[in-house]
DNA sequence: ATTATTGATCTGTGATCACAGTTATCTGAG
DNA sequence: CTCAGATAACTGTGATCACAGATCAATAAT
């Protein structure tokens, strides 16, 4: 019978909801401090709301939306505080991935990674932002998951959350492609270390990209004193 | 006009209702594998079904309860693979947390904390199974606390809600004593590391207390080999 | 011209209902 | 006595509704 029909999908519109905003958060479709209402959303995703309340819900126990006094949500805006906070976490956590993926990667996993690090070299020469930050994303993910491990990779997922709608900046920064041909070259260095096993360094590597990276971004947008919000307060009432 | 009336709480139901379920999963008041109903905890709880949903919701995102294919919710089951992943994330994770709180403690903390242990030593030695158990809560979190960092301590507390159930074990687990006797010395040797603010050996000690703690608790819960689940599969219909 | 007030409209929240899927028990046929 | 089928009770899920709080635009009063 396996060849008449093929498995659909049963899973439940709530979780639906939820890999959907998911993934646009992931890609940096939303702006950080950007309001979101059930409603709307509801509406646009073409359910009732009672799904996004359960999904939105989820998201907040992520801190990967925020829901502000008023109880309106929004996707959680970044300040520098949390941001160095948020970037020192994800340096120990996704470090000791790194590590842990340079004892357990199987063979194959580093020609893999060479591949996806040539993408994003490609990427970087050809200036696509948006190629660039997707490459960059897939190569990261794909030591995490040479780590072997579902609780790690969702912790990992859960931070990077945060970190999604920061991109919707990058891609509008110059400058960004000496700093992603930098990053081109410390990857080599993590794959190098996976390849001898030799964890320390992969740790080291890792989380050295992740500091380069955040340190640069941090210059250009929180450089200037007085840095105002990129979504002003929220509205309501009458449109 | 403040010492008229006291700020009351003005907080949503649902957040009550997670609260509340996060606390009774902290000190072990549900077992592993432990089936719940919505309609059953909303009827304890006193509200309608509506808040209880979303709660458990958060709960599953936070892997403290589990979505069977079923779609019912349990209490997440341990297995051996899950344990021991799990433990190598708390030493990764908790361990940091202790560096940070070697690096940044103010002066008070350590007093603080030999107070905590103390506490955690007199029930030990009165055989106090629960009294114990909250004192090491106590302690470990009072060093997390120490760390200053929001986002870290609120990913221990996710961690710790994994562990929480597993409490229920441990009260009933002779020659407890002598495991907890050594706990307590080896909380001395973390506070010692934070006082001379030596971040490496913080983080040693640290992670060697859950390591200790979490082979001695696998012995005796996984020891034996085939061993049964703590609560049998799901039961419906008819009562 | 400025400020206070009203009213309209949008927000999340909680309760309730209808429904489909699942499971245990009861029923009846072999 | 055994086993298949029907039935009843329970499950989570999604839609809908009512409601209170919040916000903004228009209005009235100073």
């Amino acid at each position: 019978m396996n060849d008449k029909v093929r498995p659909i999908d049963v899973t439940t519109v709530q979780e639906r909801v939820y890999q959907e905003l998911r993934n646009a958060l992931f890609q940096g479709r939303f702006m950080p401090g950007e309001v979101l209402t059930i409603r709307a959303l509801a509406a646009a995703l073409g359910t009732s709301p009672m799904p996004v309340r359960e999904a939105i819900q989820r998201l907040v126990t992520e801190n990967a939306l925020t829901q502000l006094p008023n109880r309106t949500f929004q996707v959680t805006a970044l300040t520098l505080e949390n941001y160095d906070e948020w970037i020192r976490l994800r340096c120990e956590v996704e470090g000791y991935a790194a590590q842990r993926a340079a004892l357990r990667a199987p063979a194959g996993v580093c020609s893999d990674l060479r591949k996806i690090n040539k993408t994003f070299e490609r990427a970087v020469e050809a200036g696509d932002a948006v190629g660039m930050l997707q490459a960059n994303q897939h190569f990261h993910f794909a030591v995490y998951e040479a780590a072997d491990s579902d609780a790690l990779l969702k912790m990992i997922g859960s931070l990077w959350l945060r970190f999604g709608p920061v991109l919707s900046f990058v891609q509008n920064v110059s400058g960004s492609t000496e700093m992603f041909r930098r990053g081109a070259t410390v990857h080599e260095r993590v794959i190098a270390a996976i390849e001898r096993r030799d964890a320390k360094q992969a740790r080291f590597a890792l989380a050295l990209d992740i500091r380069a990276a955040s340190s640069w971004f941090r210059l250009h947008h929180f450089g200037s004193a007085g840095e105002t919000q990129p979504q002003p307060a929220p509205r309501r009432g009458r449109r």
